[in-house]
DNA sequence: CCAGATTACATGTGATCACATTTTAATGAA
DNA sequence: TTCATTAAAATGTGATCACATGTAATCTGG
């Protein structure tokens, strides 16, 4: 069986960047909007030849991954990116819930309308993206718009561990591909964008809850 | 000014382990415990040094502690512990709250007697670490102590979360070191145990939290 | 044709080197 | 002395190589 040559997805390197990081956000990129399937294993001398870079900075890329828990590091020390159940699924969007939760109630109070008005732009691109069927700038700027809410607190320490998760959601996105439109029926970030202009910490964290279980419905 | 060679606690590295996954356990050990105080810089050719292993190795564990946000990477390229203040301290404890909690939740139903039972064993030797003023004992098992309920539940995807909270929450420990017994006056794992044997989720919700912010009395 | 042993291949690991960048120390002029 | 400039040292980065380990293919004997 001749071995598919691993696509990723073309990301331009900024002058300053080193190639360590150019791999990582190249690769990084790739998982998130679900680019490579679960359970695909992922090679250093692979990258490096998708890459056109030498295995040194490939392998301190995938220490990172394994450690976001974004790749699985297997007994045999090979690398995989982590097989999907329905179960690791669930677990995973409560556990997003839970994070997201912590992450906007303690951001509500540095809220403003500036920060509002640029969400209210965002969600605008996701409604475009959605109706366009493009998923990867669905996904990407959805997790814009809930980025930018959290980090509205600059001491917020929990964005990794939420992009974390998203990262490990990123090879379901791949499903998701061929559902746009289909989930995301009603607009939540509405319902998340008002509960934020009345600084009402209740409705915000039931619209969040809404907004993340939206994402579950078609998983049965 | 002579640097300081970096004193890293021993770990005995047993014979399947890489060099690069030795030096890992050591360096988050020598951070989980606080004995390499915030702000100090962690240099590859010292770590070479200190353990006599090779550079690439070396990188590869600074790249896993800096994905768990054990580490900080400077713009400079430059390694450090990441500085200490209130403010940060009171989000990971916050953050800390929140994921346990969770975590706590999703465990209850896991949660058999046997477990119990080895609690129990557990909170004593946390109790005889308090006892014999051994901070470092008192840490790794008090962490053992919480880490054994959460992993109860065996699908459970928080604990690499949780666990880089802890290693966050370790150089604060390097304080904690000298006022072992000053905290931790009331035994709230004795509560916990309580509430788990009732299968009582409010009262374990109460107990984790009460426990968690019982750390932070001596801050001010 | 099948099962076990053997060989060939692929992959992960770690050491060494050369180079670029940054930091620190030393030097010299105002 | 003080500040800018220069030299020296320290540090991070990435490529290459040799080696160990694990996997897959091949071969051989029944």
């Amino acid at each position: 069986m001749a071995k598919p040559p691993l696509i990723l997805p073309e990301i331009k390197k900024s002058g300053k960047m080193t190639m360590q990081e150019y791999a990582y956000v190249r690769l990084r990129h790739a998982l998130m909007v679900g680019s490579i399937a679960p359970g695909v294993p992922v090679t250093i001398r692979g990258l490096t030849l998708a890459m056109e870079i030498s295995p040194t900075p490939v392998r301190e890329a995938l220490r990172r991954l394994s450690s976001q828990n974004a790749l699985c590091v297997l007994e045999n020390r090979r690398i995989v990116v982590p097989p999907m159940t329905a179960k690791r699924f669930h677990e995973l969007v409560s556990l997003r819930c839970a994070i997201e939760v912590h992450a906007a109630e303690r951001a509500l109070p540095y809220i403003s309308d500036n920060i509002i008005d640029r969400l209210v732009v965002i969600d605008r691109i996701v409604n475009e993206a959605i109706e366009a069927r493009d998923a990867i700038t669905l996904i990407t700027q959805n997790q814009q718009f809930h980025g930018h809410i959290y980090r509205s607190n600059r001491d917020q320490l929990s964005m990794p561990m939420i992009e974390s998760i998203w990262l490990q959601l990123g090879p379901f996105m791949r499903i998701a591909l061929r559902h746009v439109g289909s989930f995301y029926s009603v607009d939540r970030h509405n319902e998340i964008i008002a509960a934020l202009r009345n600084r009402n910490p209740g409705d915000l964290i039931k619209a969040i809850h809404a907004d993340i279980h939206d994402g579950v419905g078609w998983l049965d």
